[in-house]
DNA sequence: GAGCACTGC
């Protein structure tokens, strides 16, 4: 059985559908799990289902997320975040724990949601051969694409929802605009003169600089205004803005004071703002594409899709009738892509690629994707893969390597499950599951703008000649040495949420080698082993000075500079290693370590062996 | 001499 559910948001679809189907028995033989894009939804839609059914959360109704686990035997309604399902896909492929899963928020087409597509589908089908129970799928989505889901679903059937969404008078320009910023700026203040203070505007812009100059410049036009204008207060929100001035867009405004909220898109699907009547959508965002050939992410600002300006639209009308201005003319909306391109097709398939050999996929190139990612980007991770050693290709048969398992395992991108996996060859484990716990999550170092030169000079002191992996590692254990104080934390301008992440996720991760029996030691002050360690899990992404003394990376010779954030900026080692290479102003490379070419060569010969000959030839 | 959107295991 597949269903596909059409419902606008507030139609309730997500808190009562798993309820009917447990009322009606259908949860009797197993669990009815519901997946999430975001672990915050998961928790949350749990605590009210559960509150729903007058139960206490974790019992009847539960929920799983990365580190937290709330459920029990008796548990019948599991929500659980995309990703969760995915892990638990690798022990059981089959699913047998599941009666029923619903993929929900499925337009919004994250990478995990659209490998579950063809996990579950994979499973009903296997079910049904074996004739076990059969499973359940319901596919949830908020927008019309669903007629592509039908279409990937053997033309399941579709069911409408009515929402409880007001109506939205949607108001486009009469001419298109050059500069975004400045109609919106125009915009906001139209509103402000002719609407009721009590009514408050969102705008859509793309990034927190922009969002940044945008607030002083309103706050400016605002201390101007004529008398009789009522008074304004505005709000930025972006995702690095910290927790607490994140939630000061939550606050009542005061009387008689207009309420102007700033936002990136995270204000599309993650943060819904109460009381908001107005719309402004600049039809922009801010996002990353990925080229296989060049390895090169391009982080770069762009048009919305039709998909995503109706849901901007959408963030007016949630509690009362709203309105809409939209920055470009009809005609331009009619030119923007009906759906924004889904992650799968933007991103490296390095990991994703893994997990489906772990899954015990058949055929990884001819795995059933509901968009199927280009064939340049499946070779370019299958290479990657192989260079690594977690798979080889034999007559065109990929196979999973004992090594590539393990690998699978971990809650990390290949290349840094590769550098854990190595590390006891470098005695050097414990250091490396900082650095690799350091880099898997966000950045640990704090950079308010007004206090740039301070954070500067009391960083200085954790400051290795080596890169800032080695930096990192430094900050790591002196926070480490003074037991992990907050104030601490305060007085370096380290973000103190993001350290015990980081803590958090070497327990993790140190549990997953303890499994494999991984020999954890430390190199003590030996930092070239760690490096050395890195080389060979990091070599794919390495650069060579030149002689003009400019980057190229070995790999494609693409052209790249240093990023100013390094602590290698002024400096000009012969070879590096990168994290992260990614095209805004420039070519940047990012979080660098200095290596040997040695290293490097002792790493993958036969691959450098082939790049030298690329060069000389 | 930049300034990175947003998630997740």
């Amino acid at each position: 059985m597949m269903f596909l559910i059409q419902g606008e948001t507030g139609s309730g679809k997500t808190t009562q559908i798993p309820q009917y189907l447990y009322e009606a028995s259908i949860g009797r033989q197993g669990i009815i799990g519901i997946t999430q894009p975001r672990r915050v939804a998961a928790i949350s839609l749990a605590a009210r289902v559960s509150e729903e059914k007058k139960t206490e959360l974790g019992t009847l109704i539960g929920y799983t997320v990365r580190f937290e686990d709330l459920t029990s035997d008796k548990s019948k309604i599991k929500f659980l975040t995309d990703g969760m399902l995915l892990r638990e896909a690798i022990g059981d492929p089959l699913l047998r724990r599941y009666s029923v899963v619903i993929l929900d928020e499925a337009h919004e087409r994250t990478v995990h949601t659209d490998v579950l597509f063809g996990i579950v589908k994979a499973a009903q089908k296997k079910r049904k051969e074996l004739s076990k129970m059969p499973l359940k799928v319901l596919v949830m989505s908020a927008t019309m694409d669903v007629d592509l889901f039908s279409q990937y679903f053997d033309r399941a059937p579709v069911l409408y929802l009515e929402g409880r969404q007001h109506s939205i008078q949607v108001f486009y320009t009469k001419e298109s605009q050059s500069d975004y910023l400045h109609a919106s700026l125009v915009s906001i203040f139209q509103i402000h003169q002719e609407a009721p203070p009590s009514h408050s505007i969102l705008v859509f812009l793309t990034g927190q600089e922009e969002i940044e100059a945008m607030s002083r410049t309103c706050r400016e036009i605002a201390k101007h205004l004529p008398q009789g204008c009522a008074q304004m207060s505005v709000f930025p929100l972006y995702a690095s803005l910290p927790h607490l001035q994140q939630l000061r867009v939550f606050q009542l405004g005061q009387k008689g004071c207009r309420k102007v909220i700033l936002s990136t898109n995270i204000a599309e699907t993650s943060i819904t703002i109460p009381g908001i009547k107005y719309v402004v959508d600049t039809g922009m965002v801010k996002a990353k594409r990925y080229t296989p050939e060049s390895g090169l992410e391009v982080l770069a600002v762009q048009k919305v899709s039709k998909a995503q300006a109706w849901q901007r639209a959408g963030r007016a009308g949630r509690q009362q009738a709203g309105i809409c201005y939209r920055l470009y003319t009809e005609e331009e909306f009619e030119k923007f892509l009906n759906m924004t391109v889904p992650e799968i097709q933007r991103c490296n398939l390095a990991s994703v690629m893994l997990q489906l050999l772990a899954l015990r996929i058949p055929n990884i190139l001819t795995f059933d994707f509901m968009s199927k990612p280009s064939p340049d980007a499946v070779r370019a991770a299958i290479e990657q893969l192989e260079l690594l050693g977690a798979i080889e290709c034999k007559d065109s048969q990929i196979i999973l390597t004992q090594l590539g398992k393990k690998m699978a395992a971990f809650p990390l991108e290949p290349r840094f499950s590769k550098a854990v996996l190595l590390s006891p060859e470098f005695q050097c484990s414990e250091e490396i599951l900082t650095i690799v716990s350091l880099l898997s999550v966000d950045s640990v170092l704090y950079n308010p703008h007004t206090k740039r030169e301070e954070a500067h000079s009391v960083r200085k002191r954790f400051i290795s000649s080596e890169g800032d992996h080695m930096t990192l590692l430094n900050i790591y254990q002196a926070f480490k040495n003074v037991g992990g104080h907050k104030e601490w934390c305060r007085e370096n301008f380290v973000n103190g949420r993001n350290m015990a992440m980081v803590t958090e996720v070497r327990c993790q991760l140190r549990d997953i080698c303890a499994k494999f029996g991984v020999r954890l030691e430390s190199s003590r002050s030996n930092t070239s082993n760690i490096r050395q360690c890195l080389a060979h899990a990091l070599f794919l992404n390495a650069a060579e000075l030149q002689l003009d003394g400019t980057y190229a990376t070995l790999d494609t010779r693409q052209p790249v500079a240093i990023h100013p954030s390094s602590v290698l900026f002024n400096c000009k080692p012969s070879y590096i290693l990168y994290n992260e290479l990614l095209h805004t102003s420039k070519c940047y490379i990012r979080d660098l370590c200095v290596v040997d070419p040695e290293w490097l060569y002792e790493a993958a010969p036969e691959y450098f062996g082939r790049k030298l000959k690329g060069v000389n030839s």
